[in-house]
DNA sequence: ATAGTTGCAAACACTTTGCCGTTGT
DNA sequence: ACAACGGCAAAGTGTTTGCAACTAT
C-alpha cells in the first residue's frame, strides 16, 4: 500500500466511507501545507457546505488512529494533519513568517536510532523541529 | 550569568519579585522532572496554599517571555515548563510510562545546525523528541 | 435492518483576562 | 505613593461528546 490514496487506505481498513470522510481524505491529500482543523473546515465547506465542524474534527482524530493520518503540533495550540504514508520529513520552521518547510536528513533518522539505542530504548518514532531564521537578506551584523 | 538560580536571574532583569514568584521559581528550580502547570500549583500550593492557578500561569509565562523558563509540549495539550538555563538537552519519552529522559548529543545539535544552513536559514532553536520502547526484558519476539 | 455516522449545541480541558483589593520598590 | 501584582470568577481557545435524525453496508 505504497502509492495509495487516503481514501484507497480508508477503505482496506474498512472504515465505512461516508461523502464527509471522502472530503476530508481529498483535502488532506490536496495539501501541500500544514492546515490546522479549522483550515480543513473551511476547505472541506468549500465543497460540502453543510459539513460540521464536528465531523472534521471526528474524521481525522478516526484517520490519525487508523494510521492514515499523522498528526502533528507546531506549538500554537492547534493540531495539525499530514498524510501518515509519504515520505516521512521532520520540519524547519521559519520564525519570521511561519513558513513550514519539510526536509530529511537519513543522517540525523540513523543517529537518533543510536541514541535511543544507547539509553536502551528502541525508537519507534520521533518529533523533530527546527527554528530558524533565514540567512540571506538583512543588512549586515 | 551561568549558574544563578532563577530569582536571581529574574531580579537581574528587573522583575517585581513577589512571594508568589518566588515560589514558583523555587518550586520548578527544585524540579527534577517536567511537570505541568496544575502539578506546578499543587507544588506551590503546599508552600502557599493561598496561591491561585491563574498567578501561576501568569508566573510562567512571564518567565518564559522573559526567557528564563523554556514551555515544553510532549503533545498532551498541556504545557510544561523548564529551567531554560539548565544545560540544553533533548528529550526521550518512554511510551510504554510515559518517563520523560534527557538526553545531549553534540553530534546531533551540530548536525542540525549544518540542516538549516543547507537550507538558507540560521537555526535559532529546535524541539526534539524522541518516542521509544525499553528494549531489555520482553520475551523472545 | 441496523450499527455506525452526522449536525447541532452543550460540555470539556487548558489557559487567559477583567476587576478590585493588595504589595513591592 | 503608585504602578504593578494576586485572587477570584468569568471568558476564551481548541477539542470532544450526547442526542436524535440519517446513511452505508
Amino acid at each position: 500500500m505504497a502509492d495509495s490514496t487516503i481514501i484507497q487506505r480508508c477503505e482496506a481498513k474498512g472504515l465505512r466511507m461516508t461523502d464527509q470522510r471522502r472530503i476530508v481524505a481529498r483535502v488532506i491529500g490536496a495539501a501541500d501545507d500544514h492546515p490546522d482543523v479549522e483550515e480543513l473546515y473551511a476547505r472541506a465547506s468549500a465543497v460540502d457546505p453543510k459539513i460540521s465542524l464536528a465531523t472534521v474534527y471526528r474524521t481525522v482524530k478516526l484517520f490519525e488512529e487508523a494510521g492514515i493520518l499523522e498528526r502533528l503540533e507546531f506549538g500554537d495550540g492547534r493540531a495539525r494533519y499530514e498524510d501518515a504514508e509519504r515520505d516521512h520529513h521532520d520540519h524547519l520552521i521559519d520564525v519570521t513568517t511561519g513558513q513550514v518547510i519539510e526536509f530529511i536528513d537519513q543522517e540525523i533518522e540513523d543517529l537518533q536510532e543510536k541514541i535511543a539505542a544507547r539509553l536502551g530504548y528502541k525508537l519507534i518514532g520521533h518529533r523533530l523541529e527546527l527554528l530558524a531564521v533565514p540567512v540571506a537578506k538583512p543588512s549586515k551584523t
